[in-house]
DNA sequence: AGCCTTTGACCAGCG
DNA sequence: TCGCTGGTCAAAGGC
């Protein structure tokens, strides 16, 4: 079965495998790979992330902070300058981002080109790509991914701006790189619950959360990691989750695996692209758990892995991945009115700070929509570095 | 003993 | 209606 994989016109999504992989990653660095796959992969060495994103982006004297390079290369229609930093995985064709559904389709060969790698764009389905490493189930939990949510802000209520005082708080702190610093500036509330605070229930109904794990992070040192320990299972969200099935799919090369959340009555599900080096090329959640994460114990397992993981099935690959890496988020709608509906709301919440940050130019969206997920995608990229730190 | 991965087969949706 | 593809099931085996 599945063999078939001849080239596959654009029309479908991920895509985002394509640039996260091999050419970018050399046999050993598991994370360092690339921090954002295209970009990073050239080089040999694991740079800091701004001196990675200050290479990819040699045009670009302007973009000094690591949120400004990402900004400028999400931004423009120029963006077609920009080597693929972010590998960019069309979830559903375009981007959501753009809000340009239309044609979609098509447009999915476009976006490789044109927007930053990494980032994630789904379209039609409401997706929200992340990097590796990063907890899916954290942000679906963060306070802050609960704009995604109906009962979202509810429970923080905080304002964006505070938000952001924490963010910043919390990346000094985690004592991240200069860059993520730099980042964190303009990192939006969602990034900020995200990091902070971790106990919101779930509120999506069935959202589709696809995490791009581009792999090479930001050059942490976990680059000791066996590629077998990569490759079981899928990023650590702090949930445990069961494989069911594999598959080869059509479009990509690499084979998709099934995965299903352990718990007893979750419908959660995620189907997790790897590349050959054993590399997470993209993961997409779907659904929503209806059950608070495993207890400390389990979740240390997972998540323990970031330092020294235990050992199988966990999160030894998510936490390499994890490492801080990727850059890749993107965040679109999908059968979720809600979390769109929320989303936007929140943008025009709080996008005002936003607003002069950057432009993502991944499409243009009025200033409106896309602050959402702009944010979430540096918010993340930031937060990634964080927690790695 | 329990849980997870692997893998082939089956099923459903779509063009 | 047929074929293709993606997603899921379930048995077998491993840790």
């Amino acid at each position: 079965m599945g063999e078939s994989q001849e080239q596959k016109p654009s029309s479908q999504p991920s895509k985002t495998v394509a640039v996260s992989r091999p050419t970018i990653t050399p046999p050993p660095r598991p994370f360092t790979d690339a921090l954002f796959n295209g970009g990073l992969g050239m080089m040999g060495f694991s740079p800091g992330p701004m001196t990675l994103v200050s290479n990819l982006f040699p045009d670009s004297d302007e973009l000094k902070t690591f949120s400004q390079l990402l900004a400028g290369a999400m931004a423009s229609p120029a963006a077609g300058k920009i080597p693929n930093f972010f590998p960019l995985t069309t979830t559903e064709g375009q981007g959501g981002v753009s809000g340009s559904g239309g044609g979609g389709d098509d447009t999915g060969s476009r976006f490789r080109h044109n927007k930053p790698a990494g980032l994630v764009i789904a379209q039609p389905p409401p997706m929200f790509t992340l990097p590796t490493g990063l907890s899916p189930a954290s942000l679906l939990e963060s306070p802050g991914f609960s704009v995604f949510s109906p009962i979202a802000q509810g429970p923080f209520g905080m304002t964006h701006q505070q938000a952001l005082a924490q963010v910043t708080a919390q990346a000094a702190q985690a004592q991240c790189s200069s860059a993520a610093a730099a980042s964190l500036a303009p990192v939006s509330a969602f990034t900020a619950n995200m990091t902070t605070n971790q106990q919101m229930p779930i509120s999506l109904h069935s959202s589709t959360v696809t995490v791009n794990e581009p792999s090479d992070a930001c050059q942490s040192d976990h680059r000791s990691q066996p590629a077998s320990l990569i490759v079981d299972k899928p990023a650590d969200d702090g949930y445990n989750w069961r494989k069911y099935g594999q598959k080869q799919v059509k479009g990509s090369e690499f084979p998709r695996s099934y995965y299903k959340c352990t718990s007893p009555g979750c419908p959660v599900k995620k189907k997790v692209e790897r590349s050959i080096d054993g590399q997470v090329t993209e993961i997409i959640y779907k659904g929503q758990h209806n059950h608070q994460p495993p207890p400390p114990s389990k979740h240390a397992k997972d998540t323990g892995s970031l330092n020294g993981n235990p050992g199988k099935q966990g999160n030894s690959e998510s936490a390499s991945q994890l490492q801080c890496g990727s850059s890749n988020i993107l965040m679109s709608k999908k059968d979720q009115e809600s979390s769109q509906a929320t989303a936007e709301h929140i943008s025009g919440t709080s996008d005002s700070e936003e607003a002069g940050e950057n432009e993502v130019g991944v499409d243009e969206k009025d200033e409106d929509e896309p602050d959402p997920k702009r944010r979430c995608v540096k918010s993340y990229i930031f937060v990634l570095c964080a927690l790695l730190n």
